[in-house]
RNA sequence: GCCGGGAUGGCGGAACUGGUAGACGCGCCGGACUCAAAAUCCGGUUCUGGCGACAGAGUGUGGGUUCGAUUCCCUCUCCCGGCACCA
């Protein structure tokens, strides 16, 4: 009924087509303003909803408020008159910016339908069994999947079959198809900041907005500016605003609005493979680089930017100027380090915010240590500018240097969690590095570093090396797989242990500490690299660390002769026996059910089933 | 409101595929060394009972599945992040 006489809406739910019982246009849909032109009352109303938010939280928390147009559209299927309203919950910039109102089985139009007493048409039923029929109060089984009810032909069809059942028979009579909707909207990518990259435009009052020729790009931002904390400086900088026109040579004004900078971070990566290049955005070498192997960013990433990357990826390569579709090829999100907040708000003023460093408890309450006066905790909070809440890594390094300060960092825990700052603890990682400083030097003033015969070792020798082999196995995986750099510095820290307190009275002992501290060394590289490059050569290489290639483990080292198995009498912890690694599991068992301490508590009562972990434990029902 | 992640000793965390809860480190307690302190080294450290061997309890709440649950399922509580103009 707008100009060609059809409402288009888009809906993922065309299994729910039955249960539509309005429709709901947004306050910008053609047809909302067509008929605001003959509706004073809704003209108030459109105008109200243009004024409100569109950020996603307000939209869902907002009332559901909405208007009556007057005009009426026809079922598809049905043919049966449907009432088309203007909702504030609508967004034009979405689908088709109008939507089928199912009380029945969507939460929003459950509650527009409520408040302006719209009948609710149950067309799903639960395939739990949850309800039978939609009333109120909304539970959430009522939007979920199930089987079609009270839908003519469609009837008695598991929603997703309903979908497309209903799609193709939309589609064979011209009244819809199925398409992919991407919940891209539009882009707004102008600010009015001095910092972004300025738009090339000059805005001429005979010409029009005339593009800055190429021949005077790059548009270089005035560099003596300092923003007043009021608006954009850009437009209260006459010699950077007046210019002539490119076109007509008449006076003009420079466009003062500079980019979200969220567009420089949509392809920097792509840049940085062609950095020199100046007559291109990129050259064949992106191509050559691109995509990244290994992208890391926080989590407050994982919507915005990594959206715009990937979409402006998308557009460069529709443009013909990359050959990928995605960016990134493998994403490691870390958590946010937060801290604590505290601001005082003095009245009538802005609030000011104090750095956590800055301010202690007394007798439970924060105060700022320079006056002594009290602050307001606001909680925990990710470290931002504005908060004054950051950490600067300087004071770390500067008492106990950059490799100290990495390994802290990078112990405290998996760098996918999100973590409360606190630097006690960096102690720990002081300690570790000055012991295995220590501990290299002590081996070294032995004298001569032996080579060993690996076929001819004690036990305690034997047991180092498959230990240094085994963490040399653990902290690849760790560093390499599992990004837990956490444990892959605890595993290192766990051989150090071991490999002090082992012999080097003889040659063979020598030789096999000295080669559990190359693993360590080796392996610790990326995280303490200065210390380690000392270490390598302390140890007698002559080569420079970092030309050395990742070692790998020898399965020779790693063989066990026996193995110790845990024995549980219904799931609880009772015994240990050790074995012989690859013992059939007759002689596993029997070395189990005759543990002394599972006896015991078995208290002579039969066995109705063993249950054996190979290698892990031994579990006795009883 | 919706989406994502999380909760384990005094603290940061470990337990990777349902199989020994608390690795490693911090802190704390005790000891050695020292005139003393720092540093270093050794021992202890989930809670409760016990001299001890050991036993009982225990991974935010309540329930479920299983021989066995921090891990899987359901419920609730709280915390962090995102929701398109902080980046």
């Amino acid at each position: 009924m707008g100009s060609s006489g059809v409402l288009k809406v888009f809906t993922t739910r065309a299994d729910t087509l039955f249960g539509a019982t309005f429709m709901a246009i947004a306050a910008e849909h053609p047809l909302a303003l067509a008929a605001a032109a003959r509706d004073p009352e809704l003209a108030a109303f459109v105008d109200e909803c243009r004024r409100g938010s569109t950020m996603e939280a307000d939209v869902a928390t907002q009332e559901k408020k909405g208007l009556p147009t007057g005009l009426h559209v026809r079922h598809p299927f049905t043919g049966a008159p449907i009432e088309v309203w203007v909702a504030n919950y609508v967004l034009m910039g979405y689908g088709e910016g109008a939507v089928m109102g199912v009380p029945a089985h969507d939460e929003r139009d459950f509650e527009f339908a409520g408040r302006h007493g719209i009948p609710i048409v149950t067309v799903v039923k639960s395939k739990s069994g949850a309800y039978g029929k939609a009333v109120a109060p909304w539970i959430p089984a009522y939007g979920e999947h199930g089987i079609t009810v009270d839908s003519g032909e469609f009837s008695g069809l598991e929603s997703d079959a309903a979908v497309d059942a209903i799609a193709a028979a939309l589609e064979a009579r011209g009244l819809g198809a199925k398409r992919v909707q991407f919940r891209l909207r539009d882009w707004g990518i102008s600010r009015q900041r001095y910092w972004g990259c300025p738009i090339p435009l000059i805005h001429c009052p005979a010409c029009g907005d005339v593009p800055v020729p190429d021949k005077d790009l790059p548009v270089v931002l005035p560099e003596h500016l300092v923003p007043d904390g009021s608006g954009n400086p850009l437009a209260k900088t006459p010699e950077f605003v007046h210019c002539t026109c490119p076109q007509c040579g008449g006076p003009a004004r420079r466009e003062t609005d500079t980019m979200d900078t969220f567009v420089d971070s949509s392809w920097y990566f792509l840049r940085f493979a062609c950095a020199d290049n100046d007559e291109a955005m990129v050259d064949a070498r992106a191509h050559y680089w691109l995509p990244v192997d290994q992208y890391i960013g926080g989590i407050e990433h994982a919507i915005l930017h990594l959206l715009y990357s990937r979409f402006w990826t998308r557009v460069m390569r529709d443009l013909g100027l990359v050959q990928l579709d995605e960016p990134f090829a493998k994403l490691l999100t870390q958590g946010m380090v937060l801290n604590h907040i505290y601001y005082r708000h003095p009245e009538g003023g802005r609030r000011s915010y104090f750095n956590p460093a800055d301010v202690e408890m007394r007798d439970g309450v924060p105060v700022l240590i320079a006056d002594g006066k009290p602050v307001v905790h606001d909680g925990l909070g990710t470290m931002s500018k504005s908060k004054g809440n950051g950490v600067d890594p300087s004071k770390l390094i500067g008492e106990f240097g950059a490799d100290t300060a990495r390994l802290f960092m990078m112990f405290t825990a998996p760098p996918e969690q999100s973590l409360e700052w606190s630097d006690e603890g960096v102690q720990g990682a002081f300690r570790f590095i000055r012991r295995l400083w220590k501990a290299v030097h002590d081996l070294v003033s032995l004298g001569p570093l032996p080579s060993a015969d690996f076929a001819a070792l004690d036990m305690e020798q034997k047991a180092l090396r498959r230990l240094a082999h085994e963490t040399l196995a653990k902290v690849t995986d760790d560093i390499g797989r599992r990004h837990t750099f956490n444990t892959a510095i605890a595993a290192t820290m766990e051989l150090l242990n071991v490999a002090t307190r082992t012999s080097t009275a003889s040659a063979q002992g020598r030789a096999v500490v000295r080669e559990a501290y190359e693993v360590i060394v080796l392996t610790l590289s990326p995280i303490i690299p200065h210390v380690t490059h000392a270490l390598w050569q302390s140890l007698g290489h002559a080569t420079a660390l970092i030309e050395e290639p990742w070692p790998k483990p020898d399965p020779v080292a790693l063989v066990r002769d026996e193995i110790e198995l845990v024995v549980q009498v219904n799931g609880k912890l009772r015994g240990r026996v050790t074995v012989a690694a690859g013992a059939p599991e007759e002689v596993v068992r029997a070395a189990a059910l005759a543990e002394e301490n599972a006896c015991r508590f078995m208290g002579g009562k039969p066995v109705r089933k063993v249950i054996i972990v190979p290698g892990k434990l031994v579990n006795i029902v009883v």
